[in-house]
DNA sequence: GTATGCGGGTCGC
DNA sequence: GCGACCCGCATAC
């Protein structure tokens, strides 16, 4: 759509700041909520819509004092890494999520590699003008305006749900007998559609990567049209009624990561379907190939930036189950962690949408925005057989950054200070290994 | 223990 | 003045 499209309401829609003195009150439609926004992006919510009301964003965003109570102010802290840049299989990244306490993300850069027990690194955000990309929340009259100033630089980290799905898993992990009861005796045990190597020499690795498979849970996209969950956890729920091929696999499976919680949210009403017509239906046709060509990593790949190729990648080396394709738009769980070198999309690479001037373009034009990329965020998830490890990466083109060794767009060596070492364990499981 | 929000305060531009 | 950021505190889960 042009912008010349819009009449004048229309324009109103799409032409306020979050410092604006009055924001558009005519809302006709709100937006679906976003899980990752990216690019200079504008959104309104419903006030209803329970994401935008607690101002989730899968991206590890911190809140920032502006000095303005009426306007929430998050800014980005990257992602976490693997310092020696180790790789799992098929070029496959480690990108943990930050966490976002300052204590606890301390304590988080002095643990280790899950993969290669190297030091872990922090990627800070720089998407801003070398300031990290800052999210702004601004509840006014019946809507929730969110804008988001710069474009990430960084791979994306692994959802808010899958980190909290790791703790439950570490959880579990101290106590091993609970999780061979339930790997035995839950439903979420049984064997899934196309998993079956993997899992049964890494039998732990299943419940684990099961939990990195949740849903993204409280993914907007998800929630879109239908009744808000009461929590993040929540959106598991959905997970199951949002497939395309009706694949109940993440759903039970969930049921395997937080033996006594998460299977009973897995079951929490859920039955909420979406329209066929939904814009923000997972393609089944996104899918994506492995790519190792370093030299053509690049920004745009790297950034992912949203475009209509992020629902095609027609290449994708692996059987694509079911689930793969039905949690795309959530962008679940099944996320970060370990992704895969980036690929560049098979149509033309966008650094932000059409009508969206790059960070270097003119930032008004940003008034006139409408956040199409935004609705093109779906993107595909790898077959969870592959490697117990795969659970989350690899999934969105959007997000195959890869570290790419020495020509890593993160000199690790330069401002990236390399986190201590401790001597890790060897467990394989990313934080399942109890983190000191 | 961690996430989140608020607000005082500092610093650099 | 503005924006980024540090810190402490409170609250919730």
């Amino acid at each position: 759509m042009e912008p010349d499209d819009f009449d004048s309401e229309d324009k109103d829609m799409l032409s306020w700041d979050i410092n604006d003195v009055k924001l558009p009150q005519n809302v006709k439609k709100t937006d679906v909520f976003q899980e990752w926004p990216d690019s200079y992006a504008k959104h309104i919510y419903s006030c209803e819509d329970k994401n935008a009301q607690r101002h989730l964003s899968s991206w590890a965003m911190r809140n920032t004092n502006n000095h303005n109570s009426r306007i929430l102010k998050k800014s980005c802290l990257g992602v976490v890494v693997c310092g020696h840049d180790c790789s799992v299989e098929e070029g496959r990244k480690i990108y943990l999520r930050p966490a976002i306490c300052d204590k606890a993300r301390q304590k988080q850069q002095r643990k280790c590699c899950p993969h290669c027990d190297g030091p872990l690194k922090l990627i800070p955000c720089r998407g801003h003008g070398g300031f990290p990309v800052t999210n702004f929340w601004r509840h006014d009259g019946r809507f929730i305006f969110f804008q988001s100033k710069g474009e990430h630089d960084h791979p994306k980290p692994e959802t808010k749900l899958e980190a909290e799905a790791r703790r439950a898993m570490k959880k579990a992990h101290s106590a091993p007998s609970s999780i061979s009861l339930h790997l035995k005796g839950s439903p979420g045990a049984k064997s899934l559609p196309g998993e079956t190597q993997s899992q049964g020499s890494l039998p732990l690795t299943w419940p684990f990567q099961e939990g990195l498979q949740l849903p993204s849970s409280y993914s907007g996209h998800l929630m879109a049209n239908a009744p808000q969950p009461k929590s993040l956890n929540d959106g598991l729920s959905l997970s199951k009624s949002y497939g395309l091929g009706g694949t109940t696999y993440l759903a039970d499976q969930t049921s395997t990561l937080d033996p006594a919680k998460l299977y009973e949210k897995s079951k929490l009403p859920s039955g909420k379907t979406y329209g066929s017509g939904d814009p923000f239906q997972p393609s089944a046709s996104g899918v994506y190939a492995e790519y190792n060509d370093l030299q053509t990593w690049n920004k745009n790949a790297a950034l992912g930036k949203n475009s209509l190729s992020e629902n095609c990648y027609p290449n994708y080396p692996f059987p694509l189950t079911s689930w793969a394709c039905n949690f795309s738009p959530s962008q679940n769980a099944s996320e970060p962690f370990f992704q895969q070198i980036p690929l560049e999309p098979p149509t033309t690479k966008t650094g932000c949408h059409p009508l969206w001037p790059g960070p270097g373009g003119s930032l008004y034009e940003e008034k006139a925005h409408v956040d199409f990329n935004s609705y093109m965020q779906s993107s595909m998830y790898p077959s969870p057989q592959e490697d117990p490890f795969l659970l989350t990466y690899g999934s969105h083109p959007h997000q195959q950054y890869s570290l790419p060794g020495k020509i890593s767009k993160w000199d690790f060596d330069e401002d990236v200070t390399p986190v201590g070492v401790d001597h890790c364990n060897n467990e394989m499981f990313l934080n399942l290994c109890p983190l000191r």
